[in-house]
DNA sequence: TAGATTGTTAATCGATTAACAATC
DNA sequence: TAGATTGTTAATCGATTAACAATC
């Protein structure tokens, strides 16, 4: 594998570059410019180039870049061979709406349970994913080997969810209620919190 | 008003000691050190000191903040004197599970209408929230001079809905779906890509 | 006092952008 | 060729962290 540890952001910029790339495929083309690239993201060709530069692909001057190679290359460095696992713990609204999401971006990551502690929703299948109840949580982690949890839940539980997750040795945890996590140096977190992304838009509308 | 352009970073963690500092107080607490608010964020202390220092609130050396003095100062610089008005466009479950977590976070961002084409949705009440048909949305974005769009539709139409909420004079786009937008100087544009995220988490999960 | 804490400057780290040589 | 493009180094910008004086 080429130049491990890119920067945070080349990582962010190289799952878009793959899906736009993946339109731009459908409508026939083969190549594509810098400055193209950049068009479809609003960024700037030399943030394109840097990028690739990083993964060390490289184009030709006359035609550019070759699409299905890049998505390709892209893909070796994202995805794994066999794809990973993921669960959803907390089946309200934003968890169905990622089950959704995932179900029509075709991915290597496979949503594989949801959990949730309604008993209307549990051992239903909403787009194709089974919901158990949360006492399941560390057993089904185990047995499907599953390596990534994403958390929905009131932030009451959240805490609470990362450590059981952390138990049943998940490796990755993303993070979408607003109580912020802290787990061990091995498992990677990302948090999103949509009320702080609500409020950073209406202090920057407020003075503009 | 103090320190105008506060940095990116900070505006967001001010919203965060907020919400943070607002259940401290509930525990009776009325002042706090740095180390303990860095404590409830999983961040240093340091960084705590210097956000507020470009706020500019000091507190004392033997009791550390005013817990309730800090609320405040934040709130005059996120919040609007007389709050700011939300709309949110696409009624899916993403677009529910935002109007449920305003509903259930008090602040002084108020989402007056939402937006979608399903003619099952169009005159539906959702916590408190009515649905309106897309045709309407210029018209009572300009009615009810609302500010800030979230976009939460499928990608194809995003678009063309951030054309409309330009013209209709909207100040800040949050943007919910994979396609990026572009938008004039004057509108503020925050974009969130559900996918990039999950990606990124499995990269990183992978190099671990 | 001694120890804990604040406020702030300087140093470092990470990411973007400018500049430009090389090439077809 | 001239113009457009790539690949890459150096400069700049933004954010975090280290260091430390001041103070109760």
């Amino acid at each position: 594998m080429i130049a491990n540890r890119l920067p945070d952001k080349t990582v962010e910029r190289l799952s878009q570059y793959r899906r736009s790339l993946n339109n731009v495929l459908l409508q026939g083309k083969t190549h594509i410019f810098s400055h193209e690239i950049a068009g479809l993201l609003h960024i700037t060709p030399v943030q394109v180039r840097r990028d690739l530069m990083l993964i060390g692909y490289t184009g030709t001057l006359r035609r550019g870049y070759d699409i299905k190679e890049l998505i390709n290359l892209i893909g070796t460095i994202i995805d794994t061979e066999k794809g990973q696992k993921v669960a959803v713990i907390g089946m309200g609204n934003l968890g169905k709406a990622i089950i959704h999401y995932f179900h029509e971006t075709r991915s290597k990551l496979d949503i594989v349970a949801a959990f949730d502690i309604n008993p209307e929703k549990i051992n239903k299948v909403y787009v194709g994913v089974k919901c158990y109840h949360m006492n399941l949580l560390e057993k089904i982690l185990s047995e499907e080997n599953i390596a990534i949890g994403i958390i929905t839940t009131p932030p009451e539980v959240a805490s609470e969810i990362a450590v059981k997750l952390t138990q049943a040795g998940i490796r990755g945890i993303l993070n979408y209620t607003p109580k912020p996590l802290s787990v061990p140096d091995h498992v990677y977190l990302e948090e999103y919190d949509m009320i702080t992304s609500f409020e950073k838009v209406a202090y920057f509308v407020k003075y503009h």
